[in-house]
DNA sequence: ACATCTATGTTGCCACTGTCAACATAGATG
DNA sequence: CATCTATGTTGACAGTGGCAACATAGATGT
């Protein structure tokens, strides 16, 4: 039988490849992203040290598939998010918004390493390239369908996109980060702040019919 | 005489402590934060590779340092931003979040450094925690000045503040970090894609006397 | 069935890192 | 002049990513 092409059974033990990621995963979330080793990932699993360079070229390709699957939950996320509200890209957006935050705050570590700058963005990585890319398309459409229906302001697509991206992914950055000063991050909770900041963002968005 | 209280000159060599933050600030921008060490730093000062360690507890503790002057290079940016535009809350903020960006820009690492969760933003470095609210401080000065003349909207001063910072610093790290489409990236100069999200970001943000 | 090949996993090693302990020195203090 | 303390050096340690050499087991060809 010919080997499954895109699953890459490995032979020898279950699924190496997937474990590995998988135990990489849980300890990066254990501790910093910048603390996660190789060797640990490896005793983790039960493997030796340098078994992890059978299924991945370095320790940035292991982080990259990382990343990757962090950008897949994101557009899974997007989409649920659009999925919830249909024919209302406003409340679309601020669902997205939401959903971008928790997921950031779910998993902060690999939020740091998806937008980190660890990795480079280039074709270095084609896959996450990819899933980093698909996750910002959902929020695209999510913007044009909303400059279709009239709820949004007219405007270069790409632009308004990076304008509501930007404003959520400040948000959950900086909470991510711990950046905040100390009466934000403590005062209100989490989906207090990211109404606040979604609802201010929609303002800005939306077509306003009256001249000012 | 008193040794000087603040400054701390060092002995032996003619201001070390300032030194090694100098090479410091300027390795890091010749790699990544992860990939400065130490041993780099004091190599490129001259002296031995534990050197560093007369001055700063930590290699956390050098970062830290290295961190506060960031903060306080951009609130001065601020600063700046508002002394340019006197009794202009609104193109204050604009020309806040372009000086936002285009520090960011010039020293990524250090923005990631700044921004990147690497350090904690507790108590563990008072100068660092005070550097950050400082920044802080200087926007929320700016929203509140524009409430006080009608310019932006009432509301939390807080939350406003956070609303701003979230678009600009949004947009500043995916710029540095890299993770913009390329469509973006390349297509449009950052000075563009900054008017561009401010601007909306201030619509928002304005009073709109016409009821929607 | 047998030999061979290739994908997988292991052992041992290397340079490098952050950090500590022991030692050295020089300027300040008595 | 003796001593103290702040500063700087040397040498060691464990941990890291990664390479080379070796081991093994399933697949393949005859």
């Amino acid at each position: 039988m010919n080997k499954q092409a895109a699953s890459e059974k490995p032979y020898h033990h279950g699924d190496l490849h997937e474990k590995i990621l998988c135990s990489a995963c849980e300890l990066l979330e254990e501790n910093t992203v910048s603390s996660l080793s190789l060797r640990a990932v490896a005793k983790k699993v039960g493997v030796s040290h340098t078994a992890p360079y059978r299924h991945f070229k370095d320790k940035e390709s292991l982080l990259a598939g990382i990343a990757a699957v962090g950008f897949d939950r994101l557009s899974a996320q997007l989409a649920d998010a659009v999925a919830a509200f249909p024919d209302d890209p406003a409340t679309q957006l601020q669902e997205a918004g939401h959903r971008y935050v928790q997921l950031a705050l779910e998993c902060p570590q690999c939020t740091q390493l998806m937008f980190g700058g660890i990795l480079p963005c280039d074709d270095t990585y084609p896959a996450l390239r990819a899933s980093g890319d698909a996750a910002f398309d959902g929020l695209k459409q999510i913007i044009e369908d909303g400059q279709a229906s009239g709820a949004f302001k007219t405007g270069d697509i790409e632009l308004l996109a990076l304008t509501a991206w930007s404003a959520i992914h400040g948000l959950s950055l900086l909470l991510v980060s711990g950046n905040l000063p100390e009466i934000l991050s403590s005062m209100i909770d989490n989906r207090a702040l990211t109404s606040a900041v979604t609802t201010t963002m929609l303002e800005g968005l939306k077509a306003h019919h009256s001249d000012i």
